[in-house]
DNA sequence: TGAATAGTGTCTTTCAGACAATATGCC
DNA sequence: GGCATATTGTCTGAAAGACACTATTCA
């Protein structure tokens, strides 16, 4: 090979443009971060999208994400990413585990990590659709074909989020600040995917000491106004700090 | 600058020569697989560890494990580098999740996948200890000091291990095929680290189905031998194959 | 007073945990 | 018989689940 040409094709091979090109450089597998973002709208259990503009899946609904930088933690990764593709910050972010099938990009060795992250309806900032055509939210009962094993890391997410609801007080991350019991069952039902009943979900959730009383009611249509209630622990409220 | 050395420096950096130079070419985070594989031995809980033989951290003891090749799915690399290491095979393995600190490795960013493994010890080719000196078997509860963030990575699989002992059937993994009920608990009380009461005990494993009576006893010692189980589900005995 | 949702208590069943005596084998 | 471990059942307390009526607000 003439030196001219293979300067011009490792030079070539050098520089970055975009991700196909990060992709096709490396002998060595590339990671990303993916995002299964939940909160809950109109009673529903939703998760945000994106359409893809570039192929492969072009036009396909697929998981906020992308590359990780150099410098970042894998949180952090997580974080920009996420704030980057749909302007949405101050989530809850846990991970799942990594997603590493060989053959799972088509455009070559690829690796994510995925997490999960929640965020409640009034934390969201409407102007973080008002820029993006192509990001909407799903309900998970609903969910179109997804990119990738974008539906697999989905699934991981529901089942890892309901263990989660059972551990870790967690359910507020979809909730205002402050919400009656009737909202926060409704979480746990959406999540679980069941009815629960009233009295014995009561029970349990006062007797967990998760929820101080804010003395607030909270009226909505012609009836008896509904107690407002608010996370007792102010430390889990700040965001978890996982060790990664 | 002129070609020659520009090839020179570009064929020099397509080289790989070892984990070292393959840290310092990329601009890239890089992944790597590191596995806990656990046994029982002595009635002890134990974790094998891999005295380094090179820097950073030479001499320290750490995770056997390695760099994920481009074609490899993520458990067949686990699989892989652990055969490489410690010829140890057949074990059955489970993902914790991405480690991935941005300072976790001081050769530049290196992300590692945890995954924990189980093996019985009469599964444990005794060849496996004598090619490899710095190869060997540490109690969990006197762990020496381990290179990286590995010490992270063994207490997330002792409480991995923990959940998923209630919630699955894993234990047998770590006795023989045909086991007695006092090995069982110990197994139990070794990874729960606390005594049980046998007949809570008892009454709970068999009431879960999970284990066939062989019909079978053993003597071991001059008093009444031992009914010798196994576990019922064969489907479960096959190594899990997990998506990822 | 009618409509709509908020709020509350009892009974039953199930599961976890404490607890001790008998059985079997070999010396 | 003595020694060592295997094997077995009852009682209690806690938590989960089934179940129905009263309270409050406004039109």
């Amino acid at each position: 090979m003439a030196p001219d040409s293979f300067i011009e094709e490792i030079q070539q091979k050098q520089k970055i443009h975009d991700e196909t090109s990060a992709l096709t450089r490396y002998e060595v597998p590339l990671v990303t971060v993916d995002v299964v973002l939940f909160t809950v709208q109109d009673s529903r259990l939703k998760v945000l999208l994106i359409q893809r503009k570039s192929d492969p899946f072009i036009h396909s609904w697929a998981l906020p994400g992308g590359f990780i930088h150099i410098g970042e933690h894998l949180v952090e990764a997580a974080k920009n990413r996420l704030a980057e593709e749909t302007s949405v910050t101050d989530v809850y972010l846990q991970q799942l585990r990594a997603f590493g099938k060989a053959n799972r990009d088509p455009r070559g060795r690829v690796i994510t990590v995925g997490f999960y992250a929640l965020v409640s309806a009034e934390r969201l900032r409407p102007e973080a659709h008002a820029n993006a055509e192509h990001l909407d939210w799903h309900c998970v009962t609903e969910l179109p074909e997804l990119a990738f094993d974008h539906r697999l890391i989905v699934d991981t997410a529901l089942d890892t989020l309901e263990a989660h609801l059972e551990t870790t007080p967690i359910a507020y991350q979809l909730l205002p600040k402050k919400f009656t019991l009737t909202e926060l069952q409704r979480v746990y039902e959406l999540i679980k995917e069941k009815q629960l009943d009233k009295r014995n979900f009561r029970k349990k959730i006062m007797a967990s000491g998760m929820l101080k009383d804010t003395g607030e009611t909270k009226m909505e249509g012609y009836h008896r106004p509904a107690q407002l209630y608010s996370f007792a622990d102010t430390e889990l409220k700040v965001m978890h700090a996982q060790p990664v």
